[in-house]
RNA sequence: CGGGGCGUAGCGCAGCUUGGUAGCGCGCACGGUUCGGGACCGUGAAGUCGGAGGUUCAAAUCCUCUCGCCCCGACCA
């Protein structure tokens, strides 16, 4: 491609609207344009990196015998009724009715119909295991879309199924999945970590996400470098480091106004970790008190898991259950179902004194009846549940999930098939989701300077940028011309930047779009038979002879 | 949904406190000079000041409503 056909509206200033790094970069190089909260037009830049993802995605997917199709994005409600997923899932759905008044959504995944065909056409152990795949647009009404591409309200995934007849045929799907995403994000060049995920409310099924590290990204996962254990944060287990044992008298202290374990800490000179956190949540049961140990976060979903789904208290239910104000509740004396966190077995700890402004030094787990549990986010520090090596704590992007669905589609949805013997059983899939705009993103997180993006060579828009520095020169673009033409018979992707700039333009472009590698012609070099090859992401120049510019290239 | 911030030319911003009819830089067009790291000089085009209503002789500026975009949060008592 020559630059001065295509459209690259690179920009000089950074976007007021624009805060993640890979954003920035994306608006200034000319990638994307937003049309409205989480939504983006991708420009041609953009979209030649897109497609070249897809392309390592339809390589590796085929490759593990799975087919491409291509289903609606419109889908009628009543399949979303069947499988119950009509009325669990809220606002994040774009609802619609057509011109009869039919009720309609908008794909946000794609379950339910994958699952819909195969109940019409499997009917035999004999027609599995079939996996089918698509890379195509979901929509999603996201309650807060962000950081540019990273949450958007209309994005492409790559979704596919996997239909199988029995646990351990789904086993090798899954598995085959794993290794096919380890494989497509290696060839996009990214760093990234397979953790254990949330399986959700439906229990017993297994699944993991794939991460790649970025400061941008909305997830944390736990990593331990010693075993490998390595979960997301709303399930890793962890154990926490135990703190220095110290004297302490049991005695209630006068805190006046002194609510949070922040201000208790700092006016007590005692670090967080010797506070108790007291926290009442209603469940359908009634009110459960939560402790978790001052330094720590309470898990939503490990608490879930104990005592069912629950809200925090409000502040005058706290009141009205414990008869104490939010800030110097204790778990001592109180008749409510008490779940405590690992962390505070071995006291002593200081916590509320149920008695406005006070709180209570001395207090150890023999002073109050629990039901013991892990209830903590993991944090940095935290040694390892698995080997009690420590546990690094890392902020991700989520680039891709696997996941074991079971028969939890196929059952409503009545996708069964006849086996051996002639009996009627449901079929048990998988879904597996890659979001290719998230990993371009994640791409340019991982490898950026301050002169813009460097791709990975797998996945850039161009492998090779041509810069004829004068194209008024005739010798110059002799030689610009005739490097061009050998690499696109070689079919090298080559983008030439024919325009009649100045160089200083050229190299900031250049630089900003982040093409591996740039051949530089300059008249000064030409004189001596040389051109210039460098590389983005080193800034390293190596001038050669143009007759050899082909050959070093193709042999760097 | 809760909290905060911002909407003025394609982009980045000033002007608003103290009302008097819009400006700067970049970009864009044209001419000239330049020509290896976002050149310089000159000329020029381009804005319903997000929208609606109100106050006023007069509103980008004050008041009310509304729309949009960004950030933080949506368990931590």
């Amino acid at each position: 491609m020559r630059y001065s056909n295509m459209f690259i509206p690179t920009l000089r200033d950074v976007p007021a609207d624009a805060e993640a790094i890979s954003h920035i970069l994306m608006l200034r190089a000319g990638f994307v344009r937003q049309l409205a909260a989480g939504l983006y037009i991708y420009l041609p830049l953009g979209w030649r990196v897109l497609n070249r993802i897809n392309a390592i995605i339809r390589e590796e997917m085929d490759a593990i015998g799975a087919q491409e199709i291509s289903m609606p994005v419109l889908h009628p409600a009543e399949i979303w009724q069947q499988t119950g997923r009509w009325d669990a899932i809220g606002d994040e759905m774009f609802r619609l009715k057509d011109r009869s008044g039919r009720d309609m959504c908008l794909g946000m995944t794609h379950e339910e119909i994958m699952t819909w065909l195969a109940s019409r056409e499997i009917r035999s152990y004999r027609d599995l295991p079939q996996v089918w795949y698509q890379i195509q647009t979901k929509l999603r009404d996201e309650a807060r879309p962000k950081s540019g591409i990273l949450r958007t309200r209309e994005f492409l995934m790559k979704d596919s199924y996997s239909f199988d007849a029995s646990e351990e045929a789904l086993e090798k799907n899954y598995t085959l999945h794993a290794d096919a995403y380890h494989r497509i994000y290696e060839r996009c060049g990214l760093r990234f970590f397979m953790v254990e995920s949330d399986p959700g409310m439906m229990g017993g099924a297994v699944s993991h996400e794939f991460m790649a590290p970025s400061a941008a990204g909305e997830d944390e996962v736990a990593i331990c470098s010693n075993c490998g254990y390595s979960a997301n944060v709303e399930l890793a287990l962890s154990n926490p480091i135990r703190n220095e044992p110290v004297e302490m008298t049991r005695e209630e202290v006068h805190t006046p106004e002194k609510r949070t374990i922040l201000e208790v800490s700092r006016f007590l000179k005692l670090p967080a970790s010797y506070f108790m956190k007291s926290i009442l949540v209603m469940t359908d049961a009634g009110p459960v008190l939560a402790l978790v140990r001052g330094d720590h976060d309470l898990h939503e979903k490990k608490l879930a898991n104990v005592v069912g789904s629950h809200r925090p208290a409000q502040k005058t239910e706290v009141k009205e259950m414990l008869g104490i104000e939010a800030g110097f509740i204790g778990p001592m004396g109180h008749k409510v179902r008490i779940v405590a966190d690992e962390a505070l077995r071995e006291g002593p700890f200081v916590s509320g004194a149920n008695r406005p402004h006070y709180h209570i030094k001395g207090v150890s787990s023999a002073d109050f009846e629990a039901e013991w549990h892990d209830i903590h986010v993991a944090k940095e520090g935290d040694l390892c549940a698995k080997c009690g090596g420590p546990l690094h704590v890392e902020r991700v992007i989520e680039i891709g999930n696997i996941f074991k669905l079971g028969t939890k589609y196929s059952v409503p949805l009545k996708a069964v098939f006849l086996d051996e013997s002639g009996q009627e059983k449901p079929i048990i899939m998988g879904s597996y989701g890659i979001g290719p705009a998230r990993i371009a993103a994640a791409a340019i997180e991982q490898n950026n300077d301050k002169d813009g993006m460097v791709w990975p060579e797998g996945i850039a828009p161009f492998d090779v940028e041509i810069l004829p520095l004068n194209v008024n020169d005739a010798k110059t673009m002799e030689v610009a011309e005739d490097l061009y033409r050998q690499l696109v018979e070689k079919k090298i992707d080559v983008l030439m930047d024919d325009r009649e700039e100045r160089a200083g333009v050229k190299f900031k472009d250049a630089d900003l779009i982040g093409i591996p590698t740039q051949i530089v012609i300059g008249e000064k070099n030409l004189k001596e038979g040389l051109l210039e090859i460098k590389t983005r992401k080193t800034k390293e120049t190596v001038k050669v002879k143009f007759e050899e510019a082909i050959s070093h290239y193709l042999g760097r």
